[in-house]
DNA sequence: TGTTGGCGTGACGTTTTCGTCACTCGGGCG
DNA sequence: CGCCCGAGTGACGAAAACGTCACGCCAACA
């Protein structure tokens, strides 16, 4: 599942992407005016954005390029919508760094399967590379680990560890799970070695260490933002 | 520099496409028959296909399902051209996992750009979480190394040293450029731990090791083809 | 409030990994 | 042919990483 948020001021445009993005199992945020773009973007952090070129407020073209212009937000994927289907305009948006581009009408099937088709390719990039969250940062090429820019030294069982956990942020990582993961046991084995390494783990990350959170009888999940209650059954 | 696999039976289509290719910096490659599309991309194992849908020889959409039904080309982007521009032909090829689809008449500088935003989002991919090369996996994600398939455990140094000489196998490595990207060595140490963990790397690798060639006087260099003689000056 | 089971923690012994060193080998050159 | 220097190699000790265990704590539940 994905986080698409789409920009465009017709109601009925915007209705239609949504419904087709949700049946393909996709969130789906929306936003009418330009200037609403960037505050959004960096609430929910989107996996791509469907941009409308005619925009109130800001000018789309424009909003793109401060998309752009921010490290932040320079990599979400972006398809452009437009009225206009001028070659040129097509070509300025994909000269800018779009990833796509659209004209309208269009069929939203299409769109949806551009989307998808997007999705694929990007989805591979942020997971493999690097995993940043917030103020943590997992460098899978120089296996090193940064808190708020300070690099942090792990072991490489401790790196797996970290890196399995940070994954997947909203999930529970079972015991079984990271011992699969990280250790490689297929089969449920008897070991306190993954409490250790947690335990070495919270030392290292230092006052970041409360980020790795226990689940009772479950086992362990890295946690953002720690105010943000667990949803315990 | 991408290598494009352009497949079309008219020239002029090919011969277009090709020079505006090779502007931006590609090389380009052509076929006209859809039998001979497997075989050249097995061969030259190309960054990304154009595929008209209209061949002779074999159907395009054909051509399209045996490059995804094979592991080895399965990840390999295509762009589809049609002179249809009925709707549903666009998406039938976009549902088959198609990355692109276009429609003739299309300008070939938007192809161009298209092609430019389908390789900066793929290149990532290929390059940051696994660097394949003949015979060779390094797979970062999971900080293992493959040979002809079958796994090879390295240590962390021994999997960074081996990270840095298979990123560019086509450069040789100094010394010092080793001992700063593996060790973190800022300036000239004499040491002799990188002959070391070569000698341990070259162990490991078995058979392999033939491949980590030492440049005398100035460092190592990972070869791919060892028949190939180095370029000594 | 008492019990219980899962988890945190410190310590310990083992194994792995690492860097250094001394010695050997061999290509390049006079 | 003999010298020289850079690289290959085996051994060794130190350090790091790892897994296990015993003990104590505390949340959950009765």
């Amino acid at each position: 599942m994905s986080k698409i948020l789409v920009v465009d001021d017709e109601p009925d445009i915007s209705e239609l992407i949504s419904l087709h993005m949700m049946r393909e199992g996709h969130e789906c945020l929306c936003v009418t005016n330009g200037l609403q773009v960037m505050p959004t973007v960096l609430e929910h952090e989107p996996d791509l954005v469907v941009l409308d070129i005619m925009l109130p407020g800001q000018d789309g073209m424009s909003v793109f390029k401060r998309l752009r212009a921010d490290s932040r937000t320079r990599s979400i994927p972006v398809i452009m919508l437009t009225a206009k289907s001028q070659v040129t305009d097509k070509i300025n948006g994909l000269e800018l760094g779009a990833d796509d581009y659209l004209t309208k009408p269009f069929s939203p099937r299409e769109l949806a399967l551009r989307i998808t088709a997007i999705l694929r390719r990007t989805k591979k990039v942020t997971h493999v590379s690097e995993v940043k969250t917030g103020a943590f940062l997992l460098d899978r090429k120089n296996m090193k680990f940064f808190y708020h820019g300070k690099p942090i030294d792990l072991t490489t069982t401790e790196f797996k560890l970290l890196a399995v956990l940070m994954e997947n942020t909203s999930a529970v990582h079972t015991r079984s799970e990271l011992l699969r993961e990280v250790w490689g046991y297929s089969d449920d084995v008897a070991t306190r070695t993954l409490d250790t390494h947690i335990k070495r783990l919270r030392e290292k990350l230092g006052e970041a260490g409360k980020h790795v959170v226990t689940v009772r009888g479950t086992g362990y999940q890295f946690v953002i933002d720690t105010s943000e209650p667990l949803t315990t059954s």
